[in-house]
DNA sequence: CGTTGGATTGATATCTGTCAAGCCCGGTGG
DNA sequence: CCACCGGGCTTGACAGATATCAATCCAACG
């Protein structure tokens, strides 16, 4: 457990969102200049968030929206018996925060799974430049419309696929995730632990491990602890149903 | 399956949201009598679908946000091997039509389980709106914020949850949302067919259908087709750890 | 009143979870 | 430098839940 009043350091952002290479992911996409300048006007600062301490916990009140600069973050429902579920998983780029539009507070905790960078969005500043700038409620319908579609396709996942299929279907979606952050996508880090990832993928952790092992006897991957090697695109792909799937 | 192109009969709405019974569930909820005003101006028609019919289809360009006024609609996503997955089912004073923000057209189908009513309030004509009317874009981010907390407990219920856990904690959720609109809480009509609530929650329709009978033979509910008699909500709320779940 | 599609029930196969043991790697301290 | 943890991960054996296949049953409807 991390600590429940993470220190968090912070400052004016280093990086204009101009300079970020992440923009284009981002809430600036599709903004002019001025309005750029406007919205990172109302960005307050970077905040620093240490490996497992938490951006935000449930019933924190809805202070800001994050952006992803670097690291990972987790959001997750926990339930009194002790039980949790993993509901996304946030890379640099991605927004964090849409689970309290409705009610004005958090209703999941987001917790870092590596030391981890973002940057913070008020949302009374937010508020008020939404109402000058068209674009930018535009873009924040994109990002929570991108949410929905997120979810929806875990709802696919977890709903109508098997175990194997769920964990093609998860590597194919971080392939994608890093290739759009100008990574490899055959080569690449999981930041999260096999216990997060199973339970992210609706399976024992033990389950997980066997379908890893799978494709990798299979040589379609190569895993060395959180390290991941597609060798074989097309068959993950077929196992995933990817072409069923997207089309 | 239902037409691809349903015939549409349309009319000013007959009911205006000030006379609206389901208000206080929807849109307007929070808005002052001048605002309430121009937003009724850009409420555009009542569109009436046949059963089977489709309010919109995937691909379809985002016209509108719709307000179910009567009836229930079911959104679903289909995939190229004729398997689908059941997204949500939307009951009187649900908005639905969220899919489409990210791209600007709908990325699930949405087709109605009986005949249905719904208020369609065209997009344009929404965000000039959302431009002047702070209250009303509270009003939009509350309902996005709904169903994305929607979809997270539907995430948390896949993922965690066995068969008959999932079922009762459907069926207490129809509970709660039939007594907020002034049904009863006890017994009402389910508007799905057994296939697409298995499909929904999971799990094939033979399992649903013995998940129901063991909750009638345990007194906790009677089953006529769709006709559900809720007998002793506590053990249904035991069944679905609801009181773990939800504090 | 027969047809048809949805719903239920039964028998069986399969997948996945559970329990248990062992492995591997990184960290720690002697 | 090496031995010794400890936690995360993997593997194996087994049990149990759920899917699948098949056979009715039932109600709505023409």
């Amino acid at each position: 457990m991390g600590n429940l009043s993470p220190l968090r350091s912070s400052k004016k952002a280093a990086v204009a969102c101009n300079n970020c290479s992440l923009s284009e992911l981002c809430l600036p996409r599709g903004l002019t200049q001025e309005e750029l300048n406007r919205l990172e006007a109302a960005i307050e600062k970077t905040i620093k968030i240490t490996k497992k301490d938490y951006l935000y916990r449930r019933d924190d009140a809805h202070q800001a929206i994050y952006a992803v600069k670097s690291g990972a973050i987790k959001t997750c429902l926990s339930t009194s018996d002790g039980e949790e579920q993993i509901l996304g998983f946030y890379l640099p780029g991605d927004l964090i925060g849409f689970d309290a539009l409705a009610h004005n507070h958090h209703t999941c905790d987001a917790q870092a799974l590596e030391d981890t960078l973002v940057c913070e969005l008020k949302m009374d500043a937010f508020q008020d430049l939404c109402g000058s700038l068209a674009s930018l409620r535009l873009g924040m319908m994109r990002q929570v419309g991108i949410e929905i579609e997120r979810e929806h396709h875990m709802l696919l996942t977890l709903g109508q696929m098997r175990t194997e299929e769920r964990l093609a279907t998860f590597l194919i979606g971080i392939s994608e995730r890093n290739q759009a952050r100008g990574f490899s996508r055959k080569e690449f880090y999981l930041p999260m632990a096999r216990h997060d990832l199973a339970n992210y993928l609706g399976m024992a952790v033990e389950t997980l491990s066997r379908m890893f092992s799978r494709l990798q006897e299979d040589n379609i991957i190569t895993v060395r602890h959180r390290l991941i090697d597609i060798l074989d695109m097309d068959k993950l792909k077929e196992l995933a149903h990817y072409n069923c799937r997207n089309t």
